[in-house]
DNA sequence: TTTGAGTAGATTGTATACAAACCATAATGT
DNA sequence: ACATTATGGTTTGTATACAATCTACTCAAA
């Protein structure tokens, strides 16, 4: 159980559920950047009052995956190119740490789990599955940050990772695009288990500004 | 205007007020980590109802600036020795990101605005007051921040400073650790100016050592 | 045709009431 | 004496009503 279950595993409440159900669907792209969501219309989708849908959307107000109008309305987080670029300008840099402190802290439990989420990656590019493949992706970031030992960087990269869902999601257009991303979790994965951590970071780096190019074309 | 600042401009209903009061009285140690806050009694202090206190301890929740018991209540976040050196190990990171991506675009502006902060912190230290103090010296970091160009690498600079903050102001106990801490920012900065990315790198991450040291000290 | 004022409906923020869950203390049983 | 159960008070989560603010549309005047 990771930092984020172990949390959701305590909390059962409407506002809870209306939060975790609407951050997935921003994650995945089901509710697009720049919508506008209604208090009363999720009120009604959700079977509740307005009460628990204003607490579940202040607290995305407060993670940065809904923004507030001036004057009213709430809206799915959307970014300009140049916004995007600086998203992932600081992504970059909490993505190489997080590749750096892994290859130097590597023990046999994080390895194997990134590499069982790596299998997980294989599997669901190989079936050309993009559903699977999305959420097998996520995973594996997870088990990087994971592997850092460090939850308040795992969480920092996490964020990073829900506020940039929605644009890197359309850059799985294609089987193919599946399968290259999977190939090039082998090599990100070889340069951090190499320990050399520089090489790590570099990779990793390597990694994201290929994400970045990708997730441009896409949106 | 900073971002932060921007933000704030728009909204001011109780459960802002009251969200943007506690953050300024956890952040000065006011509200001590651990303490325990009480929706009600809270409401009758800010003379509102339930609800905005409600919804402001839900964004503060979601901020991780306070965290909700597993049953019940709402605290004040704490740290142990070990998740303090944590998170300082992430803020260091973050940190030094920072200090060198503004070696690397300083210009005029920037370069002011960072010597305009430095000089009232001198003031502040040399008139020995620790109030006019750690306000200083957040405006200062906050300096550093901005320059940067990039707003979310500063937001998540500015997010770790204040979950930091009751922390560190334990450290400026005496007039002469406000005259180091000042003296520190000189050779920070000088490093900064030098467009020397790596030495400004090394630098930052030399200061935050120090900061995590007297830290640990203090608490 | 354009502009400004007025109005109705929609949205937001909040107060209050109610029910469920939790917790501490007292009473009862072994 | 100790363990279990009951009870009353407190806390939490939510629904609903109300008032204030905002927005879009209509109509009249220039």
């Amino acid at each position: 159980m990771n930092l984020k279950e172990k949390d959701d595993a305590n909390r059962s409440s409407a506002a809870h559920r209306i939060e975790q159900e609407l951050l997935d669907e921003i994650s995945v792209g089901a509710l697009a950047p720049g919508q506008r969501l209604d208090e009363t219309g999720l009120a009604e989708r959700f079977g509740a009052s307005r009460t628990p849908v204003r607490e579940a959307l202040k607290r995305l107000t407060a993670q940065g995956v809904l923004v507030q109008g001036e004057k009213r309305g709430v809206f799915v987080a959307e970014y300009s190119r140049e916004q995007l670029s600086q998203i992932f300008e600081a992504m970059h840099e909490i993505e190489a740490a997080c590749a750096r402190i892994v290859s130097q802290r590597l023990n046999l439990l994080s390895r194997s789990e990134i590499e069982a989420a790596q299998s997980e990656c294989i599997v669901a590019a190989e079936a050309g599955d993009r559903t699977a493949y999305l959420k097998a992706n996520e995973a594996f970031h997870l088990a990087i940050y994971n592997a850092t030992g460090n939850p308040y960087i795992a969480e920092i990269a996490s964020e990073f990772r829900r506020r940039t869902g929605p644009f890197r999601a359309k850059k799985f257009a294609s089987a193919e695009d599946l399968l290259t991303s999977a190939r090039n979790h082998e090599e990100l994965i070889s340069d951090i288990f190499s320990e050399d951590s520089a090489a790590a970071s570099r990779s990793m780096r390597d990694h994201m500004t290929a994400s970045f190019i990708e997730t441009l074309k896409a949106n």
